[in-house]
DNA sequence: CAAATAAGATTAACATGTTAAATAATTATA
DNA sequence: TATAATTATTTAACATGTTAATCTTATTTG
């Protein structure tokens, strides 16, 4: 029995499931977020923000005031979440709104000074915390990490695209 | 000016934040796992079920029944999301709770067979996104990107672990 | 120009992530 | 053995992810 069911392996398939479903491409990829984060988070926490909130504030800094729709796009965040999460900050005083001229929908949020302080004080621990992670991992490794992660991305894009086009 | 900024760069130092706090680690695993998260979750969506329920139905079918904190390690939740997880997939039949003799806090998992069903119904569906996902990617890629996201986890585990140690 | 559409943003409703507190059963210890 | 500490699980409270519905303002069109 066991001699037969060798035999049906030997063709050098790979197998269907790389690692049956535990240790899957979403589990590792989230496995492998989870740890990362666990790096970060505990300095976010002490200064009462969230990955997202932070997310926020470094995309303001970086970029300035954007209207909520970039924002969400530049943060990767859906609008619903940002919504909320920019409602919170504005009742910290951490960004507010400013007033777009010709268009009553939409207003630009814009860092406050409170906010930009707080940005520049946990700005240098993540900063250090990243470095930690380079060192740890190797910067080749890290780099070619990110290459593989961009390339799957495209790659699946692709595909949806053309999946999109399709149905259109 | 502009000279003098120049000739601070050139000592070959590799820039502090690889490409800005934008495409950072943590964005960019989160990008890639949402990118291939969008080739499961439509087929889960139709059968009703979040890719977390997914998930624990998955290890229930491959390791058999479960008590909840093994589930929780094999389906890396949390309890308390675990906890809402098994209630609703109770409420739906579609596992149920088996009392475990000698220990009454704790009880086991166990697949229904409309649970097991519904795998039967999904599994090849989800086998068959991988397949593609492995084709458009390359099974070489895809190898080498699992060993250094396995790689990136064990680098930062071990960095916890020593501060965990020095804290004890 | 008035009605229909579209665009930007928010709210609603539900599921999950996350920490802390609560509950209940079990084990260890004085 | 009564009590304290531990273990397994749940609940609470709040933030976020996600889809659909709503609301307001702009734009398009008949």
């Amino acid at each position: 029995m066991k001699s037969a069911a060798i035999k049906q392996l030997p063709k050098r398939e790979r197998p269907a499931n790389l690692r049956g479903f535990d240790r899957s491409l979403p589990m590792s990829l989230l496995r492998a977020r989870e740890a990362v984060m666990k790096e970060f988070i505990p300095s976010l926490k002490e200064f009462g923000l969230t990955p997202q909130q932070w997310r926020v504030i470094r995309s303001l800094e970086q970029h300035g005031e954007q209207p909520l729709g970039k924002l969400a796009e530049n943060c990767f965040l859906l609008m619903p979440s940002l919504s909320r999460i920019v409602q919170n900050l504005e009742a910290r005083e951490f960004v507010s709104r400013k007033a777009v001229a010709g268009d009553q929908r939409s207003s630009m949020i814009v860092l406050s000074a409170s906010g930009k302080d707080l940005f520049k004080r946990i700005a240098p621990r993540s900063a250090e915390r990243y470095n930690r992670i380079t060192e740890r991992f190797g910067y080749g490794k890290l780099e070619l990490l990110y290459e593989l992660l961009e390339e799957l991305v495209e790659r699946l894009d692709d595909e949806q695209e053309l999946l999109d086009s399709r149905s259109n």
